[in-house]
RNA sequence: GCUCUGGUGGUGGAAUGGUAGACACGAGGGACUUAAAAUCCCUUGCCCGCAAGGGCGUGUGGGUUCAAGUCCCACCCGGAGUACCA
């Protein structure tokens, strides 16, 4: 019989969703197992090849882990809030929810045809206000929460409420947005309005006005992850810096902990290095430095903001973060970012014009004009000046943009001798540059013949007072330890990671169950949650410039009914206006593996009993691209649910694997530009400026042979195409780019589904490669794989139940173990290769013995469920073989009579001889000294030495 | 610039310090067939040689080792992340 795939695989894809072979229970003896996949956005062009080829490889481990006995949750669902939907919406009217569904459908049917292990009954969508009202929940919880750093964890704002009562903040450490000082009587004295301006400073999810990434071409603001070199990822349009109320997560109280729970996970150490990158830890020291009063009289009264509050020195001061505390004595100037508040207050009247027409500059830059122009150095002095508190030295104030707002204070000490930037500032404006760090211990050169900066943490301090002479390292210390003392300054951390922004002024997206009193924002009741996206007539802003949800005639929130109400009740007493804007594409992603452990629960996230069982995700696969993104911010979400109790492990995903991108291979046929209707084949071109490189549908190429007929119908231009043909074909050349239409290089996994059967499909994607690794996709190799299946079949055709040879059962002892080994190290293209020699041996043996095919049927279900499925139940089996057990390798099968030793001389490879498994070293040398190629290569020497690893090696040293 | 990756035949890749190129694709030759498909067999890193055999080979140059694609140092090239983060 005929391996027919196109019957087998539709039949046993039935049988496994009638008989619910992948339904999981939370309730089982057995131990757990977690494998997750990153849940796709369900876009309008369906699936390619490289979308399948990660939920391949987690398939392949799910059922692996299955057959080994454990209860393996492997879920999956769609990420379906997003923009293209929304842009598809203003483009053509069509509501998100319809088109969303629409490819949701075809999604489902594309997964469904590469037979899938998911429980399907544990799906989850975003946009579903059964799931999204647990992101609305988890929103509320934070809106609800501060971060408490002595406590180091999440704590209710009512507790804080309480204590500011008592103490007002005294003893308080908490994650705020400004550092706020008051007593209990003041606290007692404000009103409601107040007490919740001062609540918001410490919300972890707060509403304040902040610099966002404004695209204008998107209509909303963007976080940083979404936007790349100035543009936005999706669409690319340009950015802007923006002063907007948004909105944020305070995921930088959580920076110490995402970057200290990196250590506990088993993630590759390039993700792992994305992550620190990004969270960007630096140590360094908080410096006060007073303003010099004798020289500059401009000093306002209002610059005594600035001093510390534990400086007893009553002089205006400004705070600066270094993380070279050590060349303090090498500080020439000063800069300030040009948003910094001290600017107006310092700048003395000759400067200011000049620095007014700077600052104004500055700040109407583009982000991208900004970023591009990095190497330009601009700035401009204020006229004012500081006091270096170790050396008394004066020390004038600039302003750069080469200092930014965002980062520590938006104010630095440079050191131009130590620090690149600061040298490019000073040899751009002719400031001097003072050497306070050597390689070698009291060796100096001069500053003024150096080419750059002197930037390594390495070497000795000179012309620094007190540290002179002490390594760098020590330099650091001393120096922090000395101005704490002084009570000017503190050692101190920072952290590159910025607050999450979560507001977008998008529809296609969960609303904020948030309502406006008097401009202070409430929180609706969790019982009253979800509160549902509401209809709107358009999906742009409003002419008013408001988020879509503006067009929104009932989105108005009764506080006292607790319900939605038509705008035009809005009274302010009762009925009050709801949000506007709606939640970024991550909210819904930073919760679903949790949601996925219990996911119909209706009156909680999950239950308790779930997420005991579960615990979290054991194997997570999925691209590197979302390093930055929802990686960090499902790390966050989760450590928050671990502090109320909820999560049970403090990182959600303890293995990850990255599945490597899979680049398009496009076809080019070459067109004379002497003779427009002219194609050679690639192997006669001469001259490659003789020809025009045309990209061609992968589709019409085989082996990368065009086939003449199919591209003369592709496009009219080429009807009447003539070909230079090379043995009568024309070869195709050929490049890697990235799969897109444009390239005419997508491959869509239905048509190879259709042509080879799912079975072929996933073993090939496997046989391509390293699953981390990035690969050309290439259906060259796809007919070899498929006729190793059809050959792995034909094992079967004459099954006896004599028991099988020897050597039959070695190779099929050898294959369980090599393919349980290689399953779990993840190296799936080598098990696919181990199947292809064990089958090529069977087949050499003409073994039909019932004793071998088996377990191998067992063995290779993982990889090729269909087939296996089939030859199992032809085998004479009625239950499924994914109930069945993963064979056991005996290592009794694979013991050898004899070695084939390589011999070697000085290192080299001469020859191979046969030896009895137990022989000595002594034996082996008898042994090559008696062949006739020992013979040769010993040349009557004797060996100085000899090497004998036993059933390895023999390496002769002569 | 910094960080992380990777560099092996015509192609995808294998080799967890121990026979480099497994397994496949492609290519060449052959069997079966009226023919095609399907299937099967042989050859296939490069160089010298009729052969036996030998030399050279894992980006480059050094080093460690009895033994290096694998470990160490320096450099070159590709890919990714990040980018004035003090």
């Amino acid at each position: 019989m005929d391996y027919d795939f196109r019957n087998l695989e539709p039949r046993w894809q039935n049988y496994w969703r009638e008989h619910g072979v992948y339904h999981v229970s939370n309730e089982s003896d057995r131990p757990h197992y977690y494998v997750l996949d990153m849940f796709p956005y369900p876009s309008g062009a369906g699936l390619h090849v490289g979308h399948p080829l990660g939920y391949i490889a987690s398939d392949i481990y799910a059922r692996y882990k299955r057959l080994r006995g454990y209860n393996v949750l492997h879920p999956m669902g769609y990420d379906a809030y997003g923009l293209p939907a929304e842009q598809y919406a203003i483009q053509t009217g069509q509501h998100p929810a319809v088109t969303t569904e629409r490819n949701i459908t075809r999604y489902r049917e594309q997964l469904d045809k590469l037979g899938f292990s998911f429980d399907w009954d544990r799906e989850v969508r975003t946009c579903d206000p059964k799931y999204y009202k647990w992101t609305q929940w988890t929103f509320l919880q934070l809106f609800k929460h501060y971060y408490d750093n002595t406590e180091n964890k999440a704590l209710p704002i009512a507790e804080l409420e309480a204590r500011f009562a008592k103490n007002g903040t005294e003893g308080l450490d908490a994650a705020c947005t400004e550092a706020l000082d008051f007593s209990a009587a003041e606290w007692n004295a404000w009103d409601e309005t107040k007490h919740q301006q001062v609540l918001m400073n410490y919300r972890l999810a707060y509403l304040a006005d902040i610099p966002v990434n404004w695209c204008a071409g998107l209509g909303t603001v963007l976080a940083n992850d979404e936007v790349v070199n100035g543009l936005s990822v999706r669409g690319g349009y340009p950015v802007e810096r923006k002063l907007m109320r948004q909105w944020s997560l305070r995921i930088t109280a959580y920076a110490q902990r995402l970057v200290d729970g990196l250590e506990k996970v088993e993630w590759t150490d390039s993700l792992k290095e994305i992550q620190r990158n990004w969270i960007g830890r630096s140590e360094g020291a908080a410096v006060w430095f007073p303003l010099d009063m004798k020289s500059n009289a401009n000093v306002l009264p209002g610059a005594q903001a600035y001093m510390p509050q534990f400086d007893p020195q009553p002089v205006p001061s400004f705070e600066i973060f270094t993380t070279r505390p050590d060349t303090i004595f090498g500080v020439t100037f000063m800069v300030l970012c040009p948003e910094h508040e001290l600017i107006d207050e310092i700048t003395t009247p000759e400067q200011r014009q000049q620095v007014q027409d700077y600052v104004t500059w500055a700040k109407n830059r583009s982000e991208r004009e900004r970023q591009a122009e990095v190497k330009k150095v601009s700035g401009v002095f204020t006229g004012a000046y500081a006091v270096n508190p170790l050396t008394e030295e004066r020390i004038p104030i600039w302003v750069s943009d080469y200092v930014l707002a965002g980062y520590g204070t938006g104010a630095i000490m440079a050191v131009p001798a130590h620090d690149s930037r600061d040298f490019a500032f000073a040899r751009h404006f002719g400031l001097p540059i003072r050497q306070v760090v050597s390689l070698e211990k009291d060796v100096v050169s001069d500053p003024s013949t150096w080419t750059e900066s002197m930037d390594a943490k390495t070497g000795y301090s000179v012309n620094s007072g007190f540290v002179t002479g002490m390594k760098v390292k020590e330099a650091m210390a001393a120096v922090i330890d000395k101005i704490e003392e002084l009570g000017i300054g503190h050692r101190t951390v920072n952290y590159r990671l910025r607050d999450a922004i979560f507001s977008r002024q998008r529809y296609w997206g969960e609303p904020f169950p948030i309502y406006y009193k008097n401009n202070i924002p409430y929180a609706i009741g969790e019982e009253h949650l979800p509160l549902e996206l509401p209809e709107v007539s358009e999906f742009k802003p409003t002419a008013s410039g408001e988020p879509p949800l503006g067009h929104a005639t009932k989105w108005a929130w009764n506080e006292e009914k607790g319900c939605v109400e038509e705008n035009s009740k809005i009274d302010n007493q009762k009925v009050f206006p709801l949000e506007l804007s709606t939640m970024p594409g991550f909210a819904g992603s930073s919760g679903y593996y949790l949601r996925y452990m219990d996911p119909t629960n209706d009156s909680r996230y999950f239950s308790e009993q779930a997420v005991t069982y579960w615990q979290n995700v054991d194997l997570y696969v999925g691209g590197a691209e979302h390093g930055t993104g929802h990686l960090i911010y499902a790390r966050f979400w989760n450590k928050f649910l671990f502090d109320l109790g909820m999560a049970k492990k403090e990182e959600p995903f303890q293995k990850l694997i990255n599945q490597g991108m899979i680049q398009g291979r496009s076809n080019f046929v070459y067109r004379s530009k002497s003779d427009n209707g002219l194609f050679i084949s690639k192997g006669l071109i001469k001259n490659m400026d003789d020809v025009t490189p045309i990209h061609v549908d992968i589709n019409m190429v085989d082996n990368d042979v065009l086939d003449l007929e199919r591209f003369r119908q592709w496009r009219p231009e080429f009807a009447e195409a003539r070909f230079e043909l090379e043995e009568g074909k024309y070869i195709c050349g050929w490049e890697v780019e990235k799969m897109s239409k444009s390239m005419f290089n997508v491959q869509n996994p239905d048509d190879l589904v259709e042509r080879y059967g799912a079975d072929t499909l996933r073993l090939y994607e496997m046989f391509l490669g390293p699953v981390e690794q990035a690969k050309p996709w290439d259906t060259n190799g796809i007919e070899g794989v498929h006729r190793f299946l059809k050959k792995f079949w034909r094992l079967y055709d004459n099954i006896g139940s004599e028991p099988a040879s020897k050597e039959a059962l070695k190779v099929v002892h050898q294959t369980i173990k090599k393919v349980t080994d290689d399953i779990e190290r993840f190296s799936f293209n080598t098990s696919v290769s181990t199947f292809m020699i064990c089958t090529n041996q069977l087949t050499d043996l003409k073994c039909g013995s019932r004793e071998a095919l088996v377990p191998l049927a067992v063995l290779i279900a993982p990889f090729a469920p269909h087939i296996a499925e089939e030859l199992w139940h032809q085998l004479g089996h009625d239950t499924t073989v994914f109930d069945a057990e993963w064979p056991q390798y005996d290592p009794s099968m694979l013991i050898e009579d004899t070695v084939k030793y390589p011999v070697q001389f000085n290192g080299k490879m001469r020859f191979t001889i046969d030896l009895p498994a137990a022989a000595t070293q002594a034996e082996a040398l008898e042994a090559i000294k008696a062949s006739p190629d020992g013979q040769r290569w010993l040349a009557g020497a004797e060996p100085k030495k000899v090497i004998f690893v036993p059933k390895k090696i023999i390496n002769i040293v002569l």
